[in-house]
DNA sequence: GATGAATGAGTGTTCATTCAT
DNA sequence: GATGAATGAACACTCATTCAT
């Protein structure tokens, strides 16, 4: 649990020859190229192939679709991002509300600057498609990583940390999309941070009732 | 014939004036309906106008390209989002920055919620189009009201009351993907409201200084 | 005869109103500045009308259809060549023929030239539309005023004067397009004068028989 | 493997290559045919495509626009035509100026006629897209061609061999429009050949110095 | 398995022409 | 007569997908 066995993340069916991992990988390498490159309006199977070196029908041989193909993409792109969420989650077991508020807004602003060129087409994708699917399956893990580090906190008791961790987790992805509409610049990073976990903090304040022999 | 007449008053035009102002009217509607049955992908110019009920030349007499119609769309659901806003910090001028938390969250949430149906795909569109300038003018509007608001509160001093409006603005305008994106589902509207409230709230008072004579 | 009486310039039907022939002017000299302006192409019975400070519906009174519109300006054209031609012819009876070759030449080119802004478009309308029976009657004006003038050279005496009226005829003609393909650049204009006066004196001289007692 | 293999000769990709050739060639045979029946504006990608026997999508493979695929007719067309004036001049240097005067002209004519059905509508093209660059080249090919035949020529000496040959160059391309315009009629065909020939012969005649020791 | 030529339904956009006012 | 809003057929061009080689 919370160590990331989403099947997303988990090669079932392991490509056997080294020649298919590597197409599959120049395939993925491509689309991420255009896609930051181009964008999704400009991204086609055929340029896709192009850029990977491939032909569309080897393309069409690894994906039946160009939903599929996109739909790994944001697949891949959410995996990442709760994983990072459930790692500072679990590093932060047993630690102070406070302490865990910072560690997770800087997991997650982190992983999503690191993908910072595609995760606008990625979030162009989620609309676009019928990904609630996915979406829940990421949020649902981070959900229940951010309940649990809550509910072990070493200083604060919360009367309900599932609907806190919803909360805080819809606050936290929200702000991907406020990044992507330019609601704050991006050399406001810095700043956003800081206000973030302000927010957050301030958040677990008002919900928290001190644990008595802290 | 003697009168003033300015060309909006000329008696002669009027009928077609009328007619213009029908159609407009018709092809806004359509497009909105359009939009939030068949999504901004299944959106196209014939199903506009069919829907309109006009044919494609019409809506072209008013909307030079599909991208301009669009636009007109975002254009106004932004502009809406911000008169909501400007209005509750308007009615909550020298209030107290808890009072006004609130307002503000209940009037923009209740603008989106009145506008559900589209508000997804617009998202979409601004994402698609370069509609940069026109949510800087949105939230500009916005935080400039929000940044008044809080500085003329009854019971608290900001440091840096620009600061704090930009990030709540951008918490608020993010919230709306994230209903989008069914982090928080949609029958949590009511909890949603909750618990933004205290957030906002909790985040004021983190950065505020208490007034003196209070 | 020679006289210019083609149906063309002889307005049998005068549009009675001074409206009417204000209007009739109006879309003619907006014609002939959009097809400087935007070319061929770029015509369109919306520009023109707009250009007159008229409406569509005006213009469409007063010429059924695009195409008649076109056909009246390429007579009009084709009226003013054939009958600056004549003229030439006309002044140069009893001259002698080289006489006759350079007034013909100069005559040509000078209409030509005033008319240069709209002359490749007017060529363009000719190839575009079945104009052959226009040109049919330009050229039979000029092929018989020139037959006439040949005919009566008071220097030489010709074996068929209709033949080499029909050559010279020919050439002359095809000049312009020699121009709109730039075979010939503008700049050379003067140049071409001169050596298509030459080439039409020594085409003289090869076919003419001197007159004995001259 | 192993092969120097330049991927022209790689023989697996030969019927592909043979397939391409084939497709190509049957929608430039489509786009003449085409031109000739329906004429300029009668030519549609779609018309063209269906006439070659293909889909719209094939033709789009190897022109990338309309444009495109009609400026390659004119380019081939006039290529056919400098090349014919230059195989004439080349086999006329050091003949007598009224021999050249002849094979330049009949060989025009005749490469002319063997494409009169296009011609006109070639002609068209010319007019409407901006093909200067192509008519330069081949009226500069055919100039050049002429001035050092007119050069070389055994008889006689030209001032300006240059000039003398652009306008000659000038006045055959000119030809052709005015058989397009129907100024001489095509049955005349024959009658028209000797005109030039004789307009041809005279105007050299008017430039040439003889030689001294002829 | 790989290739890339071929497909064709679908989209945005234009514009000559009509006709109710 | 004048107006200009409305029409809709027509066109250039795209691109996901297939399949013979």
């Amino acid at each position: 649990m919370g160590n990331g066995s989403s099947p997303l993340l988990n090669p079932r069916k392991l490509p056997r020859q080294e020649r298919s991992i590597a197409t599959v990988d120049a395939i993925f390498e491509a689309t991420i190229q255009v896609l930051s490159s181009d964008g999704l309006i400009g991204l086609n199977t055929t340029r896709v192939s192009r850029r990977a070196g491939v032909s569309v029908g080897t393309l069409y041989q690894y994906y039946p679709n160009k939903q599929a193909l996109l739909f790994a993409m944001l697949e891949r792109h959410l995996a990442v991002l709760a994983a990072a969420i459930e790692r500072a989650c679990d590093e932060n077991l047993n630690a102070r509300a406070e302490e865990l508020a910072e560690a997770v807004v800087k997991a997650y602003l982190q992983a999503q600057m690191a993908q910072a060129e595609v995760s606008p087409a990625l979030y162009r994708i989620s609309l676009e498609l019928d990904a609630r699917a996915l979406i829940d399956m990421a949020t649902r893990r981070s959900v229940k990583a951010v309940g649990a580090a809550l509910s072990s906190a070493s200083d604060a008791q919360f009367a309900d940390p599932d609907l806190v961790a919803q909360t805080l987790t819809a606050a936290l992805y929200g702000m991907v999309p406020a990044f992507c509409h330019r609601v704050l610049a991006p050399a406001d990073g810095r700043e956003a941070e800081k206000q973030l976990i302000i927010e957050f903090r301030s958040y677990l304040g008002a919900h928290q009732s001190e644990v008595s022999g802290s």
